[in-house]
DNA sequence: GTAACTGTACGACGATCCACGTACATTCCC
DNA sequence: GGGAATGTACGTGGATCGTCGTACAGTTAC
């Protein structure tokens, strides 16, 4: 696996983030790696095909959310929580907070 | 002037309002509107079409982000940081927060 | 009443988003 | 080496976004 472009913590602009986090599937991503840890991509989420999550894992780590690190033949995907609280001092904190069971309730909605 | 529909206090969602605020111009909008008060349609931006301006005002309102109150031949915008804060404790605060100048540099840039 | 002003409604256009299937590159394991 | 596993790349098709011009509706002022 190739090492994937990521963007540099002073790179990481608001505006793509909130773009990010404004879709149901990465918000849940985001739910799930705030936890801590790393996850190969096919773990995450499901109900999806390959293709559509490749896209996804795009918009999250050129808007800075996540780092891919490769390793064998998986990519591990974790949340970039140290850039992202260094550049926008508890945004993370007050997305997650505020990301209620009835936002989350549909995961796979009618969009 | 009618009255626009906006959805109530509970209606509000998140990735609604992380999706209007992940754009320049909407956020710019955000900016002004939280140094509080009421401003008529055609006071905050400019350099774009009063079509234009209608869509981005249909995306804030039905998000949740601003109320239009009717007032003569005008429409009033403000903020609903009451409702906002309510629903999301301290999410405009660390998003006004997180927009630096440095996002902000160019209002109208290449987009 | 009539003209000017403010903003919406509607339709159009190109660009982007989102989901998918297929093909391919890399790695692991036999 | 050959096959299986993991994910990306590419192209495609439909939906939505962002912008605009034009037309229209409500309000104000003469």
């Amino acid at each position: 696996m190739s090492e994937p472009h990521h963007p540099t913590r002073d790179q990481i602009r608001l505006e793509a983030v909130l773009t990010a986090l404004g879709h149901p599937l990465r918000m849940n991503v985001l739910q799930v790696l705030a936890e801590g840890g790393e996850y190969p991509c096919g773990a995450i989420v499901d109900g999806v095909s390959k293709s559509t999550l490749t896209h996804h894992w795009r918009v999250l780590r050129e808007s800075g959310v996540i780092n891919q690190r490769a390793s064998g033949r998986t990519l591990l995907l974790s949340l970039r929580r140290e850039d992202l609280d260094a550049r926008f001092p508890g945004l993370i904190d007050v997305i997650l907070a505020s990301y209620t069971p009835a936002d989350a309730a549909e995961p796979a909605e009618t969009r």
